[in-house]
DNA sequence: GTCCAGGGCCTAC
DNA sequence: GTAGGCCATGGA
């Protein structure tokens, strides 16, 4: 099974290459970026980010500073407004608190530690906890949302019922904990989901349809 | 017009 | 403990 995830990781890298993801000017844009993209289009997540921007929003002080309203207004975009538009301030209230507004300060924290800290907030659960200490913290966590679960099994590699934090830990078990590599293998199921595998089946062109003249042979579009 | 998106919370059973 | 409803915009 190592081998085979081993070789899912290669396909892929070799279909698109280095993804560089998170996309994100700083561990705090990271942050903010993932609480925005909770079941929300990436595009969508974009235009609030640049609002937030545009609006000199982007700072724990000032999200927090500023009218509820006027946070909500810019990210809009996103959808959720004002659930995230709470959800944001609550993480900002938070990183100020304990951190001094700080993400360095945050993510000198130790990994579990910090993640049973991220998860008592409100607004944020295992996946946005993961996104934050991944590629904010830069910490050796794997992060698992819909297109990990949807590629994984439809590759035959996990039954599609399993859980968050089962299928975590059958990737802990299989790829050792090297933060790069995790941050690039997120990225590279981030990409395939949106080009193949949504609802929707978009078989055509995915590098791992291809496998199946390889010795891993995913049937990655079986249960089409 | 309809469907869907990288979640998470709350309520009811 | 878990299934189902709810939150909302924008693109296909």
């Amino acid at each position: 099974m190592k081998k085979a995830l081993e070789e899912l990781y290669f396909l892929l890298s070799r279909h698109y290459g280095p993804t560089h993801w998170w996309p994100g000017d700083s561990p705090f844009e990271v942050a903010i970026g993932a609480i925005l993209t909770q079941n929300t289009a990436w595009t969508n997540v974009t235009r609030a980010i640049v609002n937030l921007k545009k609006k000199r929003l982007l700072s724990p002080r000032r999200m927090l500073d500023t009218p509820r309203e006027t946070l909500e207004e810019a990210i809009r975009s996103s959808g959720y407004y004002r659930q995230k538009a709470e959800r944001l301030r609550i993480f900002c209230a938070f990183l100020l608190d304990q951190y001094g507004g700080r993400m360095s300060r945050m993510a000198a924290r130790p990994l579990e530690n910090l993640r049973e800290a991220l998860l008592n907030l409100k607004g944020i659960g295992p996946e946005t906890a993961d996104d934050i200490l991944l590629y904010a913290c830069n910490k050796p966590i794997f992060v698992v949302d819909a297109y990990t679960i949807r590629i994984f099994s439809r590759c035959g590699l996990v039954e599609e019922s399993i859980g968050y934090k089962a299928l975590q830990q059958w990737v802990h078990g299989h790829i050792a904990p090297e933060v790069q590599c995790y941050k690039e293998f997120h990225g590279l199921l981030v990409w395939t989901g949106k080009d193949f595998c949504r609802k929707t089946p978009q078989c055509p062109g995915c590098p791992l349809a291809l496998s199946r003249n390889r010795n891993a042979g995913f049937p990655c579009h079986r249960s089409y």
